[in-house]
DNA sequence: CTGCGTGTACCATAACAAGCGGTACACTTG
DNA sequence: CAAGTGTACCGCTTGTTATGGTACACGCAG
């Protein structure tokens, strides 16, 4: 499977699921049209319920993420544009600044904070760079 | 007061208070030996339960942001050495990660992300300055 | 010592989200 | 037709959040 599922996470299972669904997008592992498991073999795969699995692919479908198809299945979208990207935009950055914060509460200069992150994103654009199709 | 609470946010009440407080913190509007008021007075200012208030005290001082003394009152602490750091940069690399994603999602390449994250940090960096004592 | 304010520890209660198990329905496809 | 699809319910349990209230141990000024 494209991601984990950790039960004694804080962070709810249907979430886990839409997070690593959005990763293996963004990292080309899944790609534009590819079907995805229906929500009663998702389930089974990892002994979750389907109700669980269903309200992931819901929150995928609100998020333009992958497409569904009444009696067919659920497929991953090609890309477009999102109608409410300011919103989206403006959240990246009240998370950003919790970044700012925690790294000034960890001694880190703001260069430091720059530094890590570059770092970081060089090291995930060459896991999508490898699975380019 | 240096923060906001917004009841019908989804983050707890709680968490708003640990997250205003640390920023209060970094941007240097709160300073290390200052004073905070008491769990019963930032409750009643804002009005809330003292249970909730004093819950967001504990967790700031875990992470050792606040000092406690029973009869005194609760001070902004001395920076200092945090002993789960590696952990804390660890879960900061993970939100990192949600940021990429989320930016690739939203058409955004890694350099657009970079632009972003940089004007962002000049503008909080400014602001600390002019708190500066 | 007394009284007050401090953080803290309980108790009970209500509301809500998460997750599970089960059932049922409308739809598409072979 | 039958099988598989997403979807919509129901009830139930668990944990978290937030409230109200009471009580205790501590430090400090009177």
């Amino acid at each position: 499977m494209w991601f984990r599922i950790d039960a004694r996470s804080p962070t709810p299972i249907y979430q886990q699921i839409v997070d690593g669904i959005k990763e293996a997008v963004a990292k080309n592992v899944l790609q534009g049209g590819e079907r995805l498991p229906s929500v009663r073999e998702l389930a089974g795969l990892m002994t979750l319920n389907h109700n669980t699995v269903a309200k992931a692919y819901q929150e995928l479908e609100r998020e333009r993420v992958i497409e569904v198809v009444r009696g067919r299945g659920t497929f991953v979208a090609e890309p477009g544009s999102t109608p409410d990207r300011a919103e989206r935009v403006a959240h990246m950055k009240d998370i950003m600044k919790q970044l700012w914060v925690e790294a000034h509460h960890l001694q880190m200069t703001s260069q430091d904070l720059m530094t890590l992150m570059k770092s970081a994103v060089h090291e995930w654009d060459q896991e999508r760079g490898r699975e380019e199709s």
